[in-house]
DNA sequence: ACATTAAGTGATT
DNA sequence: AATCACTTAATGT
């Protein structure tokens, strides 16, 4: 138990120091739990009634956003030392979860329960400017999404989307199908797969089985 | 060897 | 840009 203490503290420091006080690490530790979330497993679901807000400690988390007919469109990834502001909203409305969020690779996060949440607003400065900044970052990437879905032509929109991916994973060999880009794009297959063999003869991309390298 | 999944492509709307 | 229909290529059992 001890034990387990000493390893979250250990993993708060390492993300959140400079972000919050001592005093509110010392609370987080206390009341918290450490989640480890297998790559493909479920963060959160739609229609879940959300009773903690994770705090994200290593990994990657997409979020998406699925309609009737179960087709899906990415808004936005979730990485080290962020949150998701829109699940604190969800707590103190006891309303269900709008969105989806799926471990891309292997996650861990801090899982602080709902109950803490307007207590350290009230009583953290860090932790207000945390969650109203954390807010404000879902927001912005909400918007640069729409701006992209509204501006931008596929192909554009398509490369962006590489780029995004070569940033969030670190790796600018992408292990991924032209199915799963297709879905989080919202279009279909033959026409990522288009797209994908122009940018190729272009020489922006090279092409492989559930793999492409972007290049520089 | 056979089945399954991923990707490439022409033709049509 | 989407859909259909079909082909080819890679991978799993």
């Amino acid at each position: 138990m001890v034990n387990e203490i000493h390893f979250l503290r250990e993993k708060l420091d390492q993300q959140f120091t400079g972000v919050f006080e001592e005093n509110l690490i010392d609370e987080i530790v206390k009341t918290g739990y450490l989640k480890h979330i297998d790559a493909g497993d479920l963060l959160v679901d739609i229609g879940d009634e959300m009773t903690h807000i994770p705090l994200i400690i290593k990994g990657l988390v997409k979020v998406i956003r699925e309609d009737q007919n179960e087709e899906e469109l990415l808004l936005y990834y979730l990485e080290k030392g962020d949150s998701c502001a829109i699940s604190y909203v969800n707590c103190i409305h006891h309303s269900q979860s709008m969105f989806r969020a799926i471990a891309d690779i292997d996650t861990e996060c801090i899982m602080v329960p709902v109950n803490k949440i307007e207590e350290w607003l009230i009583k953290y400065e860090t932790w207000r400017v945390f969650i109203i900044d954390s807010y404000h970052n879902r927001l912005l990437e909400l918007v640069d999404t729409i701006e992209s879905l509204a501006f931008l032509k596929l192909d554009e929109r398509l490369y962006k989307y590489l780029k995004e991916q070569v940033n969030v994973t670190h790796n600018k060999i992408l292990t991924i199908t032209h199915h799963e880009i297709a879905q989080d794009l919202h279009t279909s297959r033959v026409v990522i797969s288009r797209i994908l063999k122009i940018l190729e003869n272009k020489g922006q991309i090279k092409l492989g089985r559930n793999r492409i390298k972007v290049k520089a």
